[in-house]
RNA sequence: GCUGAGGUAGCCUAGUCCGGUAAGGCGCCAGCCUUGAGAGCUGGUGGCGUUCUCGCCUCGGGAGUUCGAAUCUCCCCCUCAGCGCCA
């Protein structure tokens, strides 16, 4: 949510860049926005002018009767102010949700840096590593490669969940837990702290984090109960101190979440995203953190720089995109998307998703910072990015790492954690 | 799931039966004192709106009764404890 300050003191600002998006619908929200505000400052005011004619009336009337005095005219006079004040308060409270609402759906600011365009072919490149691999004859689609091993099933797995879902199965379950391990380390050398967060989570926390439409489109809801599975564990961690005031001393926070993650991803299943690229279920460490305002450039950085680390280590050739204005979507601020070379393909596709929220979702939580009891408190920004999300690092590296046998070299950072294992091999049951 | 007890400011607690406009403690901030720290003493402490230093709001949320609600009535939410079930 956009700090209301903002579009006080400086709409204009606002105006400008959310014209940037190229969405009409905002404009008109921010007007709505505006103009709901300012009544809704000019109700408050006359609601209040009536309160203080009610306390006024009503001290007084407790003033008279411990006297002793009569009362019966003070209270006739009194009698009026309640029935207008009623008025008053339904229609102050009917503009600030009428503010609110329009407030809550505008999307965050745009930092200067994200560039224009409509889609993510618009996204510019910013940096690029390693050289990608040259196309091979035999070289196959990760997931008919880890069928081949026998190492995933997918037709069993739609039989009893559906498409979109899979059953991992051998040596691949080692290869997924050694990449978790392996992004974790790299995450507690760096500072940070290790967290499993809860998998559901309740609405109202929920709609903190995530855009509304998300809860159509993304979100799997529990029947029957107020929960929600979570789509990515920087969700439970941001609504991790809602409602709190974060001591400043204690900032930057920095957590490395790690979950099951649960998408219903409606559409968008194409050729290239076979296999377990795309997929309602997948695990991840996540990258989160809260620090002061001033601070989140700079940690933005920091969290590409741990997520580029990942794939460096695994010697996997990937380029980071500054995501445009038309792809950034409605909570970050500033959006990296590291893409990393699929050999088989030939191409990059996303693995990473790195994001400023700047004050967006911590406003929306309720959460502050500044000293408890005190005054001059400020909403602190909040970032996340994925450090790996095995599903997906998963079939990089099998296509990457694929040989003419079928098998699969494992990466050298992982195979301290594989018990020394240098290949993925059909028929070779775990060490 | 059943039964019971609760939800008061950053935290802890009083007030609730019997309606009169949130008391106290801790923490924190400032000042005094001190070589310094601590202790002690004094004052302060949240949010919104105003910029007229004044008003309004804040007792889990909402509705109602009333001149007036933390307090009475109704609805809802959440937490804890015991029991039940359970990896």
């Amino acid at each position: 949510m956009i700090d209301v300050e903002i579009l006080r003191n400086a709409p204009e600002k606002v105006e400008e860049n959310l014209a940037r998006r190229r969405n009409p619908e905002y404009l008109r929200l921010l007007v709505v926005a505006r103009e709901n505000d300012t009544a809704w400052r000019a109700a408050l005011r006359e609601a209040d002018a009536l309160r203080r004619r009610r306390n006024e009336l009503s001290q007084r009337i407790a003033e008279a009767r411990t006297a002793g005095r009569a009362t019966t005219e003070l209270e006739a006079t009194a009698k009026a102010v309640p029935e207008e004040l009623k008025r008053v308060e339904r229609r102050e409270a009917e503009l600030r949700e009428a503010r609110d609402a329009a407030l809550r759906r505008l999307p965050n600011l745009l930092d200067d840096s994200v560039p224009y365009g409509k889609d993510d072919s618009d996204n510019v490149v910013v940096a690029t590593w390693g050289e990608p691999t040259p196309a091979e004859e035999w070289r196959k689609p990760h997931g008919e490669a880890l069928e081949a091993l026998g190492m995933v099933e997918f037709e069993r797995a739609r039989r009893v969940s559906g498409a979109g879902f899979y059953y991992l199965r051998g040596t691949v379950v080692l290869l997924d837990l050694a990449l978790q391990r392996m992004a974790l380390d790299l995450l507690l050398e760096r500072g940070f702290e290790p967290a499993i967060p809860p998998f559901l989570l309740r609405r109202t926390p929920y709609e903190g984090v995530v855009d509304l439409a998300d809860f159509e489109n993304v979100m799997y809801k529990i029947d029957g109960d107020d929960l929600y599975l979570i789509a990515t564990a920087e969700h439970p961690l941001a609504a991790l101190y809602q409602g709190e005031i974060l001591d400043e001393q204690r900032l930057p926070i920095r957590l490395a979440g790690l979950s099951a993650c649960f998408r219903q991803e409606i559409g968008g299943h194409g050729v290239d995203q076979k296999g377990i690229f795309r997929v309602h279920q997948f695990t991840k460490v996540e990258q989160f953190v809260y620090c002061r305002p001033e601070d989140s450039s700079r940690m933005h950085e920091e969290l590409r720089a741990n997520a580029e680390e990942v794939f460096r280590r695994l010697q996997i050739p990937y380029r980071v995109v500054n995501v445009c204005t038309g792809d950034v979507g409605t909570i970050a601020a500033k959006k990296y998307d590291l893409e990393a070379w699929f050999a088989r393909q030939q191409a990059y596709r996303e693995v990473v998703s790195c994001s400023n929220c700047t004050d967006y979702q911590a406003r929306r939580l309720g959460i502050r910072m500044g000293k408890a009891g005190r005054p001059g408190k400020v909403v602190p920004h909040t970032l996340n990015s994925t450090a790996v999300a095995t599903s997906r690092a998963v079939a990089a590296i099998v296509e990457q790492y694929q040989r003419p046998d079928g098998s699969v070299e494992v990466p050298k950072v992982l195979r301290p954690y594989l018990g020394g294992l240098d290949s993925l091999r059909a028929g070779a049951s775990p060490p």
